[in-house]
Formats: structure tokens, C-alpha cells, sequence
DNA sequence: TTTATGACCGAGCGATCGATCGGTCGGTCG
DNA sequence: CGACCGACCGATCGATCGCTCGGTCATAAA
């Protein structure tokens, strides 16, 4: 009945498993620069200083700022989903566990991936049209993903929200808003966070 | 003379009620352009021509772009902390009342007050630290007035989530995001919005 | 040995940044 | 009238911005 699983190495709960980032140096660099100081606080002499590279060896790599910018977002956003997408394959067959499954592969992503996914989030604004167009994209697929089952658990009688689509967004947003304030030092483990906020999503949405 | 009367006193609800912003015209163009672009995004040349003033005839009202960005963080949490300390004081005595009234004044600061709201949540990063820690200081009050609403509520038996503290971050987050997506001619009414976020919210925290 | 290529950098481009200088102008007061 | 003041501005400051030019250097195929 509970989801609650040990983690298994290997294909099953791949999703649960976050190494280190493999970002090449130069987008570390910019990422940890852009996670502090936003993107238009953020100098590319920065980047370049913090990625151990001249400013013309970092536009060797990278033909602008944006395209920094550009590739980091794209490349967390496609990941959030693949994980996602991978976390609901595997959940059972019902609303209530894939519920589940998808939002602790939300939660876990918005811990382990944090500063990618709170930049991807604040610098929208920051991105050209056509990249935060593609951006939005992803993103409010993942959000129809979760739509869905939150949907299809009220048609079933396992959730009991009289507002699907609006909870829905709710624990989205609170799943998102755990980039922005977790820290590894804190007092919660991950796990900690997960047994918690299901919980507490599961509530919101009404669920038996 | 200050013709302002939504403040006043013994005015029941006062709080629910938002006239239009009464900030100088060099505040409300900082405040729309920092909302579009961001604080690092936005020149003093482009608040300057939105005020419809000099660059220096706009130093001339404050003395830094960090000023600006200082006043405006600060009236807007003050304003908050105002209203829901008035939504609280004219609430009734039970946890429940409570909780509506500080979340309904949440949602509905964050829907009228959309722009200001969003630039003090966002721009945080790009206030000077003596700056940030003030406001961080008002923010956290107002998170600990909901803190202990739903602390009490447990205790009452009238809210039963296990996690009163995240619980009652997630509740926050939530009103907060609104900010961000919330756009007067939307499909919801602010009315209506607060009806919805206020089912889920109760949900939240397990209210019976 | 020659040529080609990817990885990089010192120097510097034009543009724009936040901020300031020395003013002008209309009003108020004695 | 003349002294003063708040409100405002054209011009410009030094610094920094994103970005580029013309190279060097190590490696490797021809």
C-alpha cells in the first residue's frame, strides 16, 4: 500500500538516483554563477574566471552568454521530465501511486538538480522567445502530467479535491519551491523531505 | 492632505480591500520595469524615461538604484504583515477562522499587489545584506504567523497533518506563487481564486 | 616536414552601466 | 527687489558590459 521502497540499483528506481552533475566546467561555472547572482547579475568574466578560462576560451565553447543560459535550461528541463517520465512508468496502475511516484521524482530533482532547476525557474524572463518558448513547453508538459493523474484519481474516487487542476499546480509549486530554500546541510535528509511533502501533497489533493 | 481611509482603525475588512497603488511615480516605474526585466536587467535610464524624468532628476528623488529597490521591498512587506495582522485581529477565536482569514489575506495581497510581491520574492538576492536581512526578518514573521495558527490548530484538533511547519510553508508557497501567474483578466476571479486556494489550503493541514 | 585543427588567450572594440557635475527654472519669503 | 530652495536636466565621468580580432601552442594526420 505505501510506496515506500529501498533504493535499488540498477534499471528499476534509476530515477531515484543522482550522481554527480556532468555539466562541462564552463557550464558549472555558469550555473553557480547565475544560481547566486542571476544571469544579468552575472559578468561573463565571471563565468570565464570561475571555469578557469579567458574570456575568449569560454566563447570558444559557447557562442554567447544566452547560449550558456540556453543549454543550461534545456538540458535540466529535459532530465526533469525523462526522470519523471521514468518514474511514472514504473509506479503501479493506480492514481495514488503514480501520484506518488511522480511527485517524489519532483521532489528529488528539485533537491539533488537544485540550482539548475531554481535558475531554469527565476531566469525564464532572462531567456530569448524562442528559447523560453520551448522552455515553457517542457514545462507545462510536466505539468499536464500531473494533471492528469490528479484527474484521473478524483474521476476514480481516490482523490477528493473539489479543484483538480488548481491542487494540482499547488503541489507542483510547493515540490518546485523546495530548490529554493533546501540546503545537504540542513536539518532533513532528502528521504525526510520526501516522507513529508508526499504526505503532505497527498492532502492536498484529497487523497483517501 | 492624505485622503487614505483603507487603513484606518475599526474598519472591518479593511484588509480585503485594495484601492489602486499610491507609490511616486519614480516607484511605480522602478517597480513595473524590475518586474519585467529584474533588477540587473533594468537601467536607471529606462526607470528615469518610465517616470518620465532626467536620470538625474530621478537621483534627485532617491539616491541609488538600490534605493529604489529597498523602498520598494520594504512598503510592500510592511503592507502585507499590515493586512494580515488586521485579517487576523478581526478573525474569531478558532485556529480554523484563522487560518482562512490570514490565507485569504495572503492570496488576495498577492493578487493585487502581484508586481510588488513578485519583485520582493525575486529580487531578494540583489538586495545589499543589511537590506535583505530586514526583509527576511519580515518575511519570516509573517510565515511564523501562520506557523503558529496551524501549530495551535493541530493542538486543537482541528487540522491534522502530522508536519505542522511544512505544512504551513507549503500553504505559504503556494499563495505566494500566485504572484506569478495570476493575471487580472485571467479566467478566475480573485474571488473565486480565493474559494479554490482556500479548499486546498485547508486541505493542506488536514483541516476536518 | 608540412599542413591542419582544436583549444585557448592578450588586448581591445563600441556600447552601456550607475552615478555626478554644474547648471536652469519657477516659486516662496522677507 | 534679492536671497534662497526644491525640482529638474544636458553633458559627461570612469568602470564595466558582451563580444571579437589576431594571434600562440600542442597534437596529429598527410
Amino acid at each position: 500500500m505505501d510506496t515506500r521502497e529501498d533504493l535499488v540499483p540498477g534499471d528499476t528506481g534509476s530515477w531515484r538516483h543522482y550522481g554527480a552533475t556532468t555539466l562541462p566546467k564552463a557550464l558549472a561555472a555558469a550555473l553557480d554563477a547565475f544560481a547566486e547572482r542571476g544571469y544579468d547579475g552575472t559578468s561573463i568574466r565571471e563565468v570565464a574566471s570561475r571555469a578557469g578560462l579567458s574570456v575568449p576560451g569560454l566563447y570558444h565553447h559557447y557562442p554567447s552568454k544566452q547560449a550558456l543560459l540556453v543549454s543550461l535550461t534545456t538540458t535540466v528541463m529535459r532530465e526533469l521530465l525523462e526522470r519523471s517520465r521514468q518514474a511514472l512508468a514504473e509506479a503501479g496502475p493506480t492514481p495514488s501511486e503514480q501520484f506518488d511516484a511522480v511527485v517524489e521524482s519532483l521532489l528529488r530533482f528539485h533537491m539533488f538538480r537544485r540550482n539548475q532547476a531554481f535558475v531554469a525557474s527565476t531566469e525564464m524572463r532572462s531567456m530569448e522567445p524562442a528559447s523560453r518558448a520551448a522552455f515553457v513547453a517542457l514545462r507545462d508538459e510536466q505539468q499536464r502530467m500531473l494533471d492528469r493523474i490528479v484527474e484521473e484519481g478524483v474521476a476514480a474516487g481516490e482523490f477528493s479535491t473539489r479543484y483538480p487542476e488548481d491542487a494540482s499546480r499547488a503541489v507542483t509549486t510547493m515540490c518546485v519551491a523546495v530548490a529554493s530554500w533546501y540546503h545537504p546541510d540542513g536539518p532533513l535528509s532528502p528521504d525526510e523531505i520526501v516522507t513529508r511533502y508526499l504526505a503532505i501533497a497527498r492532502c492536498t489533493v484529497g487523497a483517501r
